[in-house]
DNA sequence: TTTATAAGTTTGACTACTCAAACTTATTTG
DNA sequence: CAAATAAGTTTGAGTAGTCAAACTTATAAA
């Protein structure tokens, strides 16, 4: 079995991977998602590429191989579903459940995450919209475009966050911009390089064009 | 704060010192408890001394300092709630929850674990009849005597089984002698070394007294 | 009271993980 | 294209945790 620390960087590259137009992860980036220091992701980095996780050429991007895909999607499975029980189960804040689910996803045996699954009825998405990949390992990742793609005047309903970043995920949750919720596309503004939303009559929002490209969105 | 291992120890260490008379715990005992040869067991004795967490005269027997003892009880208080949680809400075998709970105790924030207690209705003992301690570090550890201490025809009740051992615990189970529980001394065999149990009517159960000793139940 | 044995300690070596700092290769940019 | 800079690697050292085996001290038996 991987251990925690294998858990996390596996994961950290799937998600780079999944962020980068390259599809590969690169060591400083990876080093600072995990937190700690280039050295360090290197040397780590051959390990993974020894246990078969990865395949890393020479100064060049990291890339997860199909078992390694199978782990990050394991690891990802668990983590949304805790995120998933502290929020709907425990009432726990959205924008605090990420840390507790980074050190819970690796103590949850098979049986009790499926438990949990269960327990929860089997959800599709967490709390921040995140797809839950099945026991199977397949995942639907995309779903919806970046708010900052819809022009003026479109009626769109909130389908997920992408950053777990604790500060913007308190202001997006404060905007009442969670998954689920329907808005319109105020205005847009290419030189103030904002764009303006109306949650509900009379409350309205503005965001950066950076911010709104962090939160997605589907037409009606 | 404390690492994984050393939290480890800690609750083993506690346990020890409950279970001999002496009020120590052996370095012998306490290696073979968290699955680990003597001489780690001495190496890690010592860092825990220099964490002023133990108190370890050389050659002599180890004993928990206030703040080990601290450090002891919210583990166990962590342990504990989780394993009723895994048994109450997810329905998870009896039998097989400690060692779920073993890693899951040590990735629980207080925040999360007050969630979770709070989630429960705030339960006193665990699954097995363990008292859970108090988010202050109290404890309530004696509550009724061994099944082995009561003469025939007694009434009892259980309250607590000792013994965390999977096999045991699936033996007990099997025989329906669950905490709260209510069961007839039958017959105490000191020649045969075993007691007999009536559980329900035409159901009975024999055990060794060293079986029952690990056994604890209340009069009525 | 000696002696066998159990309990406890020490030593040397190993894996997993980490950092700082020097170094090498790749990528920008003037 | 050459120089500057960013990205990636290597080296040396350190902490946490572990084992096997040799060793020392305490305890129980003879
Ligand atoms: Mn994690
Ligand atoms: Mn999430
Ligand atoms: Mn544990
Ligand atoms: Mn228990």
């Amino acid at each position: 079995m991987a251990t925690e620390t294998v858990e996390n960087y596996i994961k950290a590259i799937y998600v780079l991977c999944r962020e980068s137009p390259s599809g590969e992860a690169g060591v400083v980036r990876l080093a600072h998602e995990v937190g700690v220091t280039k050295g360090t992701a290197t040397s780590m980095i051959k390990r993974l590429a020894k246990l078969k996780l990865v395949k890393a050429p020479r100064y060049s991007g990291v890339t997860l191989t199909a078992i390694g895909k199978r782990v990050a999607l394991d690891v990802l499975r668990r983590h949304r579903i805790i995120e998933t029980f502290l929020v709907s189960t425990l009432n726990l804040d959205w924008s605090d459940v990420h840390e507790e689910a980074e050190r819970l996803e690796h103590a949850l045996s098979p049986r009790t995450l499926d438990r949990l699954d269960e327990f929860l009825g089997r959800p599709s998405t967490d709390p921040h919209g995140d797809p839950i990949p099945s026991a199977s390992g397949k995942v639907l990742e995309l779903r919806g475009k970046a708010l900052s793609a819809y022009v003026k005047g479109t009626k769109v309903e909130i389908v997920r966050i992408l950053d777990q970043d604790r500060s913007f995920l308190k202001f997006v949750a404060q905007s009442g911009l969670k998954p689920g919720v329907r808005v319109t596309i105020d205005a847009v503004s290419p030189q103030g390089d904002s764009i303006t939303l109306q949650v509900k009559r009379g409350q309205s929002v503005t965001l950066s064009q950076n911010a709104a490209a962090k939160i997605l969105a589907r037409l009606q």
